[in-house]
DNA sequence: GATGCGTGGTG
DNA sequence: TCACCAAGCAT
C-alpha cells in the first residue's frame, strides 16, 4: 500500500467532492450509454469544450439509445461530432453501438471485461463507465489522475512509458475503494482538473496536502519531448457557380475521411486567382497555412482526382460534415460575399 | 514503443 | 507568438 492511511485519503477526496464537485450533465444520469458518450467525447478533450457548445446534451437527444446510433449513416454521425475533432471516436462509438445491438441484445453490458472489449474503449474508458454508471470498484488513470499521483508520490520517472503507466495503474488499483468508487474516481479527476492543475496548482487549499510528497509540483508529471511541428501550405479554391459550391470529400483511407472541404490545387495553378483569405490551423504535429483563392471569374484548374469533387447547393453547407478550419473560413467568406 | 489522430485553451 | 496540453485509443 502506497499510503499509510488510504481510508483517510479516500474520505478527504469524497468529502471535498461532495462540496466542490461540479454538477455536469453526465453526472445527472447513470445510463451507461450516456456515460459512455460523455467519456468518449472527453477523451483528449477539455470539459469546457464538450460543455460550452452543448455537444453532450445534443448528442444524447439525437441518439438516446445504442440502437439509434447504430442505424445512423456516416454523414449524420460526423455532423453530430463536428467541432470535437478525432472523428475516429464517433466511428468507434457507432461500432460499439452496433456490437451492443448484435451481441448484447441492445442492453449495455455490465461486466467490465465486456465493456472493455467494445471498439474505442480502452482501460480508462472501461473503468470510467463501470464506476460512474454502475459504481463498480474499478481504477481509472487519465491525465488528471496521472498528475495527482505523480505529485502525491513525487514520481520522478516519465509517466508516458510502459513502466510509468504500470506504476500509475498500480497506485490506482490499490487506492480505489470497494464501495464508493463512483464518488472517489470523480473526486480524483476533478481535483486534478480544479486544484492540482498543470501550470498553477493550488497547493495551499488542496485537501490532499498532508498526503503529498512533492516539493516541486509544476515539474511533474515528467514526459518525453513532443514531436517537432512541421510547417505545411494548403492551397484551396472557392468555386461558386449558379448557387452551387464545389467541395472535396476525403477518401476512406484519409484523415478526416468522409468529411468535406474546399478543393485543393497546386500553388502554380492559382497564379491568376485573387487570394481571398489566409489562416492557420494545427493538425497533429503539422502547422498548416491555409490560403483560399477565388476562381469565380476564372476557369477552374483541373483536379488530379475529380471523382472526389462534387457541386453542392449552398443551402446544403450546414448539413455537410466539415473540419473546423474549413467551416470557419467558409462562414467568414460567405458572410462577406453575400 | 512510437506514432497518428482535431480542436481549443493557456501562459 | 507558439509549444504544450487535455476525462485516450488503436495500430
Amino acid at each position: 500500500m502506497p499510503l499509510q492511511q488510504p481510508a483517510s485519503f479516500q474520505k478527504s477526496l469524497i468529502q471535498w467532492f461532495s462540496k466542490e464537485g461540479e454538477d455536469y450533465p453526465w453526472r445527472q444520469t447513470t445510463d451507461p450509454w450516456h456515460i459512455l458518450i460523455s467519456e468518449v467525447m472527453l477523451q483528449q478533450t477539455q470539459v469546457a469544450t464538450v460543455l460550452n457548445k452543448g455537444f453532450f446534451v445534443r448528442f444524447i437527444a439525437q441518439f438516446p439509445t445504442p440502437a439509434d446510433l447504430a442505424r445512423a449513416d456516416e454523414q449524420t454521425i460526423l455532423s453530430a461530432w463536428e467541432g470535437l475533432g478525432y472523428y475516429r471516436r464517433v466511428r468507434n462509438l457507432q461500432k460499439a453501438a452496433k456490437a451492443i445491438c448484435d451481441y448484447h441484445e441492445g442492453i449495455f453490458p455490465k461486466q467490465y471485461e465486456q465493456i472493455r472489449a467494445l471498439p474505442g474503449i480502452g482501460r480508462y474508458t472501461a473503468g470510467a463507465v463501470a464506476s460512474f454508471a454502475y459504481n463498480q470498484s474499478q481504477p481509472i488513470v487519465d491525465a488528471n489522475v496521472a498528475r495527482v499521483f505523480s505529485r502525491v508520490f513525487d514520481y520522478q520517472e516519465r509517466v508516458d512509458t510502459t513502466a510509468g503507466q504500470k506504476q500509475l495503474w498500480s497506485w490506482a488499483e490499490q487506492l480505489v475503494p470497494a464501495k464508493n468508487a463512483r464518488a472517489y474516481n470523480s473526486a480524483l479527476m476533478e481535483l486534478g482538473q480544479q486544484v492540482c492543475t498543470n501550470k498553477t496548482p493550488k497547493c495551499e487549499t488542496c485537501i490532499l496536502k498532508k498526503f503529498c510528497s512533492t516539493k516541486d509540483p509544476t515539474s511533474l508529471p515528467k514526459k518525453g519531448s513532443a514531436k517537432k511541428t512541421v510547417l505545411v501550405d494548403e492551397h484551396c479554391i472557392l468555386a461558386i457557380q449558379d448557387g452551387k459550391i464545389l467541395l472535396h470529400q476525403e477518401k476512406a483511407s484519409a484523415r478526416r475521411s468522409g468529411m468535406w472541404k474546399l478543393p485543393e490545387r497546386a500553388h502554380h495553378q492559382l497564379e491568376a486567382c485573387p487570394l481571398l483569405s489566409k489562416s492557420t490551423y494545427g493538425i497533429t504535429h503539422h502547422r498548416v497555412t491555409l490560403r483560399i483563392y477565388d476562381t469565380r471569374n476564372i476557369s477552374i484548374p483541373n483536379s488530379e482526382n475529380p471523382e472526389q469533387e462534387k457541386w453542392h447547393q449552398l443551402e446544403e453547407l450546414p448539413t455537410l460534415p466539415m473540419p473546423s478550419p474549413f467551416r470557419k473560413v467558409l462562414d467568414t467568406l460567405l458572410a462577406d460575399l453575400f
